[in-house]
DNA sequence: CGAATTTGACCTGCGC
DNA sequence: GCGCAGGTCAAATTCG
């Protein structure tokens, strides 16, 4: 029996073979109330570890945004505040020490249909596209906007969609819009500052959780060690 | 018909 | 110098 498919974990419980023996048949019944007894309390197990692990992971978010708010923690060529659609960067590599990344601001979008090949990011400025790639490291296509008053407006935009998880998508802001925004649609919102309502800042945050453990399902580390314990776990109530 | 998008070619920077 | 990868250009195409 496969518990969760995703973590590849088997409990490979006995199978009940029913037999014609009147007295066994009774026998049987209580080996099969005992198994689904086992199986309910490994479930719980199971449940309470992913309970933990879940915590675990919200935990390790807040300690990573104590890092990314406090100005002290910075360094030359981390991230600035952001200021080309009122956005700011938020979680992963905060730029390369290579050059300072001034005006360089990345953005986390949630989509729904990761299928969706309309990469159209909202943000109250109009765009127009003027290129597109696809990178090495990530199969999905970049794409380049230039704000429609460009030359007058100088900022760029790169939209990909995030390698972790297909529902994320990045946009990487550069330079600094020199006029107002076209629309009166909301900005993008930002972890530090501009998440207006505790709605979205869910939002974000599930976002964020949701890519975290996407990578951790991926580390064939994390994996193993977890059907360690789980298998541990198991061989210690067994032994009970 | 004009604006926006697509897409292949070209440019540039970097590592070897 | 060469190859690779990311970024940009611009002609062709699509769309309203």
């Amino acid at each position: 029996m496969v518990l969760d498919a995703s973590l590849g974990i088997d409990l490979n419980v006995t199978p009940f073979h029913k037999t014609d023996d009147t007295p066994q048949i009774n026998d049987d019944i209580n080996q099969m109330s005992l198994e689904n007894k086992k199986l309910r309390e490994m479930l719980t197990i199971v449940w309470d570890k992913n309970n933990t692990l879940q915590n675990h992971v919200n935990k390790l978010m807040q300690d990573n945004d104590v890092l990314l708010t406090n100005p002290n923690k910075r360094k030359f060529g981390e991230c600035e505040e952001g200021n080309a659609s009122g956005s700011t960067e938020n979680l992963h590599d905060c730029g390369s020490l290579k050059r300072p990344n001034e005006g360089i601001t990345r953005v986390y979008r949630r989509i729904d249909d990761p299928s969706d090949k309309n990469m159209v990011v909202k943000d109250g400025y109009h765009w127009r596209k003027y290129g597109q790639k696809v990178t090495r490291d990530n199969p999905s296509p970049r794409a380049y906007y230039k704000c429609s008053f460009a030359p007058f407006c100088p900022v760029k935009k790169k939209v990909q969609r995030s390698v972790e998880d297909a529902h994320l998508l990045v946009v990487i802001y550069e330079g600094e819009h020199n006029h107002e925004s076209l629309e009166k649609e909301p900005e993008i919102h930002t972890r530090n500052r501009c998440l207006n309502s505790s709605m979205e800042m869910l939002k974000f945050d599930e976002a964020l959780v949701e890519q975290m453990a996407n990578s951790l399902k991926r580390n064939p580390d994390f994996i193993e060690d977890l059907a360690d314990a789980i298998s541990s776990n198991i061989l210690e109530y067994d032994l009970l």
